[in-house]
DNA sequence: GCGCTATTAGACCGATCTGTCTAATCTTGA
DNA sequence: TCAAGATTAGACAGATCGGTCTAATAGCGC
């Protein structure tokens, strides 16, 4: 009789499809333009089994930030550990990870940059859940810039973080991938110039 | 009788009043989290006031992004043409204006990149007043880099506007406004670079 | 087979949404 | 002075929102 919610990010195939539909019309839509009915009547679930998951529509937009994060950073590191040694390559193939993500018909921006500018305030969990991932963000591209020996890789990294949120926002603003070759070839003379 | 809709964008007080009003809400909260009875009840103006100045709460919007736009490039201008002629400190004037807008209180993210997250269908009618916003910065970019004499100094000015955005949303994620300095410091290599 | 839990469909709640309508009042220029 | 347009307050509509609740059922370990 209780129905008690089970531990928060375990794994079951109801929460997990309530998740990829959610994301998929969260991130088509918008956060706030989709309610739940409609993740509801997508996924062909009942709401009882959604509150049964999570407690919130604000806890289900955490879990499937979450989730993509996860998801994310995986596909990253699966990729730079096929690139080799080569910290130019590595560079280079981090990139090219985002030109076929900017070209998929599906893209529509960075899901966690429009969380935040639906969910403003820093303290909100949907903004917290978006720093945690943007912080892991730079920590891979701090890795992949001290491999190129430079003295202070952390401003370099940061600049490249901003190239690529720039080319992310630019990219879905305009509906033009082709930001990206500017992020590239100025995270390049960026690296260049730093050495 | 008739109560037909004044033209469009010309500037009456009450007009002026609600469009500032719905700025000010929809920048601290968001465009869909903020209501029409919210912003009538903040610039206490009754709802047919609303309804007859603007068709919709969508052409608000659209009003809201056209007016910020004017505004700022008007700030902009003016900034510039007392920065005097020399390129360097044309391009060190356009940041510092930058960093005194993310410094401020009100702070919160680029509203034009929150308008994008929000109406993410190219189609829309918000979106298409971001990207005539967005054009007409990169246009003031192209023009403050070919001051520096550069051969092809569009791409330059691409790469600038893609730091800028990117320090926009940064600033805005972490809370955290000294994301600028990034920005700046790789503007002016790739400046440097690129001569 | 039994019993527990997850899941179901859908009614229901109170609040809120955008937008319309009315009818009275204020403002202002001819 | 008077008529036309602008503005008012607020009721109202119809839809949707997130969330709760019930009662029946489905699935599964024992």
């Amino acid at each position: 009789m209780p129905d008690l919610r089970p531990p928060p990010g375990e794994s079951t195939p109801k929460r997990d499809h309530l998740i990829a539909t959610a994301f998929r019309l969260f991130y088509r839509d918008g956060y706030r333009a989709v309610g739940i009915d409609t993740i509801l009547a997508e996924a062909k679930l009942a709401k009882m089994t959604l509150y049964h998951h999570f407690a919130s529509k604000e806890d289900l937009i955490v879990a499937v930030l979450e989730q993509r994060s996860a998801l994310v950073n995986a596909k990253v590191q699966a990729i730079l550990s096929e690139a080799g040694p080569s910290p130019r390559k590595r560079l280079l193939a981090y990139f090219a990870r985002y030109e076929a993500f900017f070209s998929s018909k599906e893209f529509n921006g960075c899901p966690f940059i429009r969380a935040v500018a639906e969910y403003p305030e820093v303290h909100s969990p949907v903004h917290q859940a978006v720093i945690r991932h943007k912080q892991k963000d730079i920590a891979t591209l701090r890795e992949l810039v001290s491999g190129f020996g430079i003295a202070e890789p952390s401003p370099v990294a940061q600049q490249i973080a901003l190239l690529i949120e720039g080319a992310l926002v630019s990219a879905h603003t305009f509906g033009n991938p082709s930001v990206l070759a500017h992020a590239r070839d100025a995270a390049l003379a960026l690296v260049k110039a730093s050495r």
